[in-house]
DNA sequence: TTTGCGGCTGTAA
DNA sequence: CTTACAGCCGCAA
């Protein structure tokens, strides 16, 4: 009745983040694909954001979204690229120079 | 409410 | 590898 808009924003934002934590051990997706999968095309930097924003108790695997590119896109010289670094390798993939082989560890749904 | 800007982007040149 | 531009969105002014 009163209120006719509902959060369409927050619906977004729960099947972006849902979407990454469908992203399996050992593998990476992109932000651009991701949002694909999400059902929002285009909204690649939505998903950057919204990750960029995740609280550090969200379990999610923000650790899997890399660049189209397979690169990390934080800046290589802050805390947050050396964890996403060390979390991919515990889960056994190869990152060299802050750059990851999609043909090999690239997720395919 | 409109506008402008910037971003964990993407893609093409 | 660098540069430029295109879309999309959130946020501050």
């Amino acid at each position: 009745m009163t209120t006719e808009k509902p959060n369409r924003s927050a619906e977004r934002d729960q099947r972006i983040l849902r979407t990454v934590a469908a992203i399996p051990a050992g593998a990476v997706s992109s932000y651009g694909a991701i949002a694909a999968l999400a059902g929002l095309p285009g909204s690649a930097r939505l998903v950057g954001r919204l990750l960029s924003q995740l609280p550090a108790d969200s379990g999610l695997p923000w650790h899997r979204v890399v660049n189209a590119q397979g690169r990390i896109s934080l800046p290589a010289d802050t805390p947050g690229f050396r964890e996403q670094v060390e979390r991919l390798r515990v889960e056994g993939v190869e990152v060299g120079g802050g750059r990851i082989n999609l043909r090999r560890y690239g997720w395919r749904p």
